[in-house]
DNA sequence: GCGGCTATCTATCAAGTGATAAGTAGGGTT
DNA sequence: AACCCTACTTATCACTTGATAGATAGCCGC
């Protein structure tokens, strides 16, 4: 309720924000193919104005995409795995909670499904990233913590990227729970990703463990 | 490579089974936004026939759920489940192996997070079913086969249906991956979710018994 | 093979949909 | 207070898109 409208000949980069924020939450909820005459009606301004700004529709997209993605890649998550000073499991529930309070969010989770079904490499990349740089640590750790062999020996199996997979298919899920279907979830979610993430530091182990003696299918990609 | 072309004229019945099908692969390829001249164009036929067929665009969208999930409910899954003669073990990957059966095919994904993603109470009606007949299920006999009390004197928490929403999420998420975000996945899926159900089985138990004997928050909804 | 039923097509409408051009007016500068 | 830059609006285009009306022609029964 700050302004009653937030009226004619702003400054430039200040309309810029402004309809730039209102694009993430309008895309957000409608998708891509939401009209930009109702985007302009939401901002207050007529939808030519639009265009004054952005040279076209796909510009808006990217500018959205930009917002809600780009550097929100954390190299921090990195260095924390890495830090064996600390115990694991420590390091494992600070990693999700920050991963989970970053996806667990409107904006986020539902761009993300509309980007991935409509066939962007946007959904496909990152995760690439997230397999590589994190999926792979945190095996690595929790061999390393199990004294299992390194990945350098034996590496990683299909299965094992599975099981971890899974753990993060627990945390996403929460949040299409919450803002897809529009379902009830728990308060705390925080409580549940760690009960989710301590769960998973119970039952794995043992799991990696008979798959590094047992007969291995390496990991493909 | 049977027909050149489905060419002109056939009988009611199979023209409209033809579009119906069509109609299925386009809307989970492209969504319900969709348009109905590239359907047609797909079908080899004219737009103005999908209206013979189809009082108009929603009607040909509704049809489309009810080829994808109408009628998919399976009883045998609580009949299943409530089978006390059988272990418990079986009794699940029974269960998930056949339930991943269904939901794990490109149109089935696709089409419920569009789904989902439009607002239609399809899903959340279809989950509170699952919650209600399945999972609640599952925990009772969980909890019977490692004779903690029933949820008739303890009520099933928040805690323990978030577990079970976990494994559901886990095996979801295998679909997601390979038909929303387009990247590969285990051959061999049944091994997978047979993996991930045992994973389940051989951890949660012991958090539930913790759960039913701490202090309670039993699940709202 | 011919007549008629109707599956299918051609032509077209009306409402929208992204985008552009040119006019209007707000507000900082002097 | 007059001026001018440009943020913003009005008017409009070209194309798309769901939907309808009437013309055309394939196929079954005789």
């Amino acid at each position: 309720m700050k302004k009653p409208a937030a009226r004619r000949r702003l400054p430039r980069d200040e309309r810029e924000q402004l309809i730039a924020r209102e694009a993430v939450a309008f895309f957000s909820e409608c998708g891509f193919d939401g009209h930009t005459r109702e985007l302009a009606r939401r901002l207050g301004i007529t939808q030519p104005l639009l265009y004054r700004y952005f040279r076209n529709k796909e510009a808006l997209i990217d500018r959205v995409y930009q917002e809600v993605y780009l550097n929100r890649w954390n190299p921090r998550w990195e260095e924390l795995l890495d830090d064996r000073t600390r115990p694991l499991e420590g390091r494992l529930l600070e990693l999700y909670l920050d991963y989970s309070h970053m996806i667990l969010r409107y904006e986020w989770i539902r761009i993300w499904m509309f980007s991935g079904l409509k066939g962007m490499d946007l959904n496909s990349r990152f995760l690439g990233l997230l397999r590589e740089r994190i999926f792979a640590r945190v095996i690595r750790e929790i061999r390393h913590a199990h004294h299992l062999p390194s990945p350098d020996d034996i590496p990683i199996s299909e299965m094992e990227f599975e099981l971890v997979w899974a753990l993060h298919a627990s945390i996403f899920y929460i949040g299409v729970r919450r803002w897809i279907y529009g379902l009830e979830i728990p308060e705390n979610t925080d409580a549940v990703v760690e009960a989710l993430t301590r769960a998973f530091l119970d039952g794995v182990p043992a799991v990696i463990a008979a798959l590094t003696r047992g007969p291995l299918a390496p990991a493909t990609r």
